[in-house]
DNA sequence: CGAAGATCGTGAATCGTTTCAAGCTACGCT
DNA sequence: AGCGTAGCTTGAAACGATTCACGATCTTCG
């Protein structure tokens, strides 16, 4: 295991470990026989820089020392394709930029949570944008303190940076677009854990419903927001009487769940039950009933955020915090 | 930005720094007095290790210096389902370990691949699996040379560790579900890029076809292993003739597709073709015709995957590579 | 011919943390 | 009192790469 360091790589080449970094960060600099011969012993040698002791000493000597070119972007899931897409559209930014991306989930654990913002903070990362934010305020002011940008993804602060899709707005679209099909008995199907913006797809649907002057918004909670939840809310629905003629979903694996399942029960639809859902994942182009949805421009919130994020990190102390706030879209398709 | 450092820690507290050190890595060893007061400083700066430095400096004077408690992961597209889920298994046990889990995906660049590994080299992670592998044998001989453990993931090598499902296993136990049912006109749906795991699916299921004296095993290529070209492989499908009887999907997404588009286009499943998937994701058991298909330990796989590593990172040149093979297994449902 | 540039290389200082040998106290024992 | 010991603390030496003020050559031109 002997370390190939810098210093090998010198007494190679035979020159000194100054002209060897010089090599590795401004080439040209460097008269091309001399670089060759680095070059050579470098590959010889198989030497990898040592990215700890580069980030370790680091800038012109005024500049704070040591942050990494490198972002992180902490989710809930990331076996979840909406924080994998919203997550590749940061990385597509931050690379356009030079920058890594470091994937982080919590698995909805605070510890876990914690344990990553940590992480980043002692890795001396450039910022982090994070959509699960069970962590006190104080907490996170120390972080960022400690020299870290902190953008909110799908979450607005008023000390931050954040970016988020409508989600009040998405609801209301659902439950307008219901309305204007003639569907007034409407339900909610939903899952716990519930994450903030499906509580607020709610309320936009709620709201527009008590403003046409329609009954309540039945909600029906399930254990997940997964099909087989969807499955079982699908049962729960065909007993209610009056069955609903209108059902907005979360997500989209509810509704294909939902839609699946009614139509196993002899349930027509669109034409007995309306079923809209929340996405646009692959998916409810494809089921076996085309799934109308609200959808989210998911890579494109990722890219945003990572825009916020590198121009707080360029822009310093004369930063100021902007809110990003992208509409979702009614996609229509059959389901209703 | 005044980078606070163990130095202002320790002025604060009015002790040495190896005393704040100990603090930080050995509390038991230091007294409670002082420990409480170094602890108060370290609240009241609000200060974070320095990872990069602690990396650089570190083991006792004889081992090798400065390996990160971090492992990466890297596989082609960490949006898709399957290859999370074999993350998330990985990550499970490097966590039981106390090892962080690094994801990266190459998003089937050889370029980004190059990069990842380097990263991970440059970062000197402790070991690395790969599923993803369109790097050269040397380059690879390098990296662990310098250190880093690799372990393929559903790929073999003979001079590595791998974890890997029997995927010619998977195709013979698809195609003879398959004959027994009767259905000998068989066809094979896939997608490029198409995955060396994919290639020894087709492989097992024609091996199988063949040593029953059926037919040739008819292949249709679409341009994604998606729904959508599931869609568009079911049109191909029902005109082909005769149109097969039996259809073998290289994944689910793809035979979710399929039967929705068999469906909709009069086709009953699977009375007049059966469909039989490759994965199991959560939605086969919940799409409109519950789909039969192959399942995969797919954090299984990852945990078994992150244990070779571990042993290989625990043992040293005593290592001696063993290769691991999970058999999958079928899962009857509805379409076929 | 000699001074002024231009072009390259050098090597010591530096980043923040961990480790370890050595030092310091306080205490118990003879 | 003298000595040994246990319990804490100290301070300096690493780790490997980068930077920067200086030298050392080589060109160029008055």
């Amino acid at each position: 295991m002997p370390q190939t360091s810098i210093r090998e790589v010198a007494r190679r080449a035979g020159v000194s470990v100054g002209t060897v970094s010089n090599v590795l960060n401004r080439p040209n600099i460097v008269a091309e026989a001399t670089r060759d011969r680095v070059l050579a012993a470098i590959e010889e040698l198989g030497f990898v820089r040592n990215e700890s002791a580069r980030r370790l000493r680091q800038g012109p000597d005024d500049r704070p020392s040591g942050r990494a070119r490198a972002f992180g972007v902490v989710v809930e899931d990331l076996t979840n394709p909406y924080a994998s897409d919203v997550a590749r559209g940061a990385e597509l930014a931050f690379e356009e930029a030079g920058f890594e991306t470091l994937w982080l989930s919590t698995d909805h654990s605070a510890d876990r949570e914690r344990r990553a913002l940590e992480l980043l903070a002692e890795q001396r990362a450039a910022g982090v944008l994070v959509s699960s934010v069970e962590t006190g305020p104080d907490r996170i002011a120390r972080w960022r303190e400690s020299g870290m940008c902190v953008v909110l993804l799908d979450r607005a602060g008023p000390d931050f940076c954040s970016a988020q899709v409508d989600h009040v707005a998405g609801g209301d679209i659902a439950a307008a677009h219901l309305l204007a099909l003639g569907r007034d008995r409407m339900a909610f199907v939903t899952g716990v854990p519930e994450p903030q913006p499906v509580v607020e797809r709610c309320e936009g649907a709620a709201r527009t419903l008590a403003k046409a002057g329609a009954g309540e918004l039945a909600v029906l909670t399930q254990d997940a927001l997964s099909p087989t939840a969807g499955q079982r809310a699908a049962r729960a629905l065909v007993s209610m009487s009056p069955v609903p003629t209108g059902v907005f979903c979360a997500n989209d694996l509810l509704a294909i769940g939902v839609v699946n399942e009614l139509v196993r029960l002899g349930a027509r639809v669109p034409e007995d039950v309306a079923v809209i859902g929340y996405d646009d994942i692959e998916l409810a182009r494809s089921s076996a009933v085309p799934l109308t949805t609200i959808r989210q421009p998911r890579r494109e919130l990722g890219w945003e955020a990572a825009e916020l994020a590198l121009a707080e990190t360029a822009e310093g102390s004369a930063h100021e915090h902007r809110q990003i706030v992208l509409r979702p879209e009614l996609m229509v398709r059959e389901s209703a």
